[in-house]
DNA sequence: AAACGAGATGTTAGCGGTAACCTCCTCGTT
DNA sequence: AACGAGGAGGTTACCGCTAACATCTCGTTT
């Protein structure tokens, strides 16, 4: 800026250096065509005036943002942030800004600010964190617009869809389970309207159906330790309470409360029950005992996610979907008895 | 946008309509001015071609983008993140777009990076979120261009910086253990590079210092579960172990594995030695003991950070500091003895 | 010596909006 | 009947940049 508040231009570096604006442009660009004297002076001339390219007067002139939309429908759980973190550093390595809008409620109103927002930026394409359903309609509106990707929740059949593997990760936790030797085995799901629940849930009771094992009782959490707290209070209580010698978490927050409730009511884990989370959490090794749980790697969602929207944009087919396998976490919460 | 590629603008609405490209202007910014039949005249063009405005074209003709940069120089803790998250709000509320920009190196190359990304993106403030010391100077290259504004970290006697209160929270620590009647306490602290970590110290140390207590050993930890771990052990080899009473961790990751370390050796908590925490993450509430902490109000810090920036962009004086006070949160692992 | 071609730079016309100013028309006044 | 005011809308000139094409300068080529 000078000291009437105009702000410091391309004409005004070109007029200091005595060369033309498309010159100035040059060297900002770092094209080839300048000579080396003329791009210092230029340069010289830009540090001088502290001159600033404008990106929004580029983005017009190139009629490109560069920049993906993200929006996250849900407040400060570990896996979405971990998901929104992970998108920013791809979208960053792969040259796109990353601007995200998060809403914490769900409601009709609240999702048509969301998407009037990300509309309003010029986003070129938007990737959604949408982990439960219904939200696939609101997001119609979006989809008629620009590229969509949709994050670990799908948002319809045509949409291309990444996420982490849940359905394998239930199957995962089951199959760890039964090569324990447990045979019945409790689960705690998350809300029945995300589908990364539903897809652990099933995936656990399809590994174990296939092995002959009946899924045990169910409870449905919110995600919160209370409610696994919650849970884990309902659990002691019910009638086959004494079958059961594992329960399956389906994060390790509802786990965490889970153990709290066992442990106040002096049932140990895993001695007498085992416990296994999911997510794998900084925090999962370090509670007492050291919860075994499924780590997802956000990172490669992440990743993968970019790349998938980056390609729509560049004029690639939106392949279908993609699923990345998740690990299995052993550690002490789950116990290993003989073969029964 | 139509069959070749080009983008629906105003003038083809405009056309459509039988109207100037400014009558649309009018109705897309919801001017009075325009009789109730021509908007909806309008209005139907708009949808009829899908016409979506440019916010880009907006942005330069107007000269403002609306947009506050955020950047933040770490990974995925706890505190960063929630503050992250609550600046965000924060900004949609006051009508801007914040522009996340996040490193999780330090060297720097990186910051550089970061730094440079911020600008290109043109916004019209910065938050820093930079806890640790030195890279003041690197962002002062920032400061000559816009408005910013520190948060967490200071960054400098002339930026305006808004935080939680960490000495008051390290005095809330030490207040709360004697009133429990312990009087030897020692304490993991964060890295020494961070002014949240030494303010956290200084204030626990003064309290106790102030009441005629000696504080106790100091171990020097990184944040993460294993390095509380690591403290705790080390602490039990310590030559005055017997006379600890209390342990101070400046969060709540490092008490977990503080506590983990403790468990281990069979130490119980809080009936041989208490312990307690910082910052309050929801699991906390659900360990075994559930720890006691301090809680920091991020959406406060977050919504008075962007209000400062805000004001300094609306031509008001960059304030001075701006701290938050903290609240302390007990709960069971600080055991209460008899006033000794 | 004149024409040639390539590198270095300048000119012009948008990109899609907004702002400021101008015009036209219709009323109510006097 | 002439006049002024205000509502409704149109015109023109930017905003700060890039793209495409035009121009100028020389060292070569013939």
């Amino acid at each position: 800026m000078d000291g009437r508040g105009r702000r410091t231009t391309m004409y005004d570096v070109a007029a200091a250096a005595g060369v033309s604006h498309q010159t100035v442009s040059r060297v900002v660009n770092g094209s080839p065509q300048v000579r080396p004297e003329t791009v210092d002076r230029v340069r010289r001339a830009m540090t001088r005036l502290g001159y600033r390219p404008s990106g929004t007067a580029r983005n017009l002139a190139v009629r490109r943002t560069r920049s993906l939309g993200v929006v996250s429908f849900m407040g400060p759980l570990f896996g979405p942030m971990s998901m929104l973190l992970s998108i920013e550093a791809a979208a960053r390595r792969s040259g796109y800004a990353a601007q995200i809008v998060s809403a914490h409620g769900l409601d009709a109103g609240q999702v048509d600010a969301v998407l009037e927002e990300v509309l309003r930026r010029d986003v070129e394409g938007v990737a959604v964190i949408a982990p439960t359903d219904g939200q696939a309609r609101m997001v119609d509106g979006l989809r008629a617009q620009l590229p969509v990707v949709a994050v670990e929740g799908r948002l319809g059949d045509d949409v291309p869809f990444v996420a982490s593997d849940n359905e394998a990760g239930g199957r995962l936790v089951a199959e760890h389970l039964l090569d324990c030797g447990h045979r019945t085995v409790a689960h705690v799901s998350g809300p029945t309207d995300w589908g990364e629940a539903r897809q652990r849930t099933a995936g656990w009771a399809d590994r174990l159906v296939s092995a002959g094992v009946q899924p045990g009782p169910v409870w449905v959490g919110d995600w919160s330790p209370e409610s696994g707290y919650r849970a884990g209070l309902e659990l002691l209580e019910h009638p086959r309470w004494e079958e059961v010698g594992a329960v399956f978490a389906a994060n390790d927050s509802m786990a965490l409360g889970l153990m709290a409730a066992l442990h106040r009511s002096g049932v140990e884990v895993p001695a007498r029950v085992s416990v296994i989370g999911y997510d794998n959490t900084p925090e999962s090794g370090w509670l007492q005992p050291a919860l075994s749980t499924v780590e997802q790697q956000f990172d490669a969602v992440g990743a993968a996610a970019v790349e998938r929207l980056v390609s729509l944009l560049e004029g690639g087919d939106g392949a279908a979907e993609l699923l990345i396998p998740p690990r299995l976490v052993s550690r002490s919460s789950v116990s290993r008895l003989g073969r029964g």
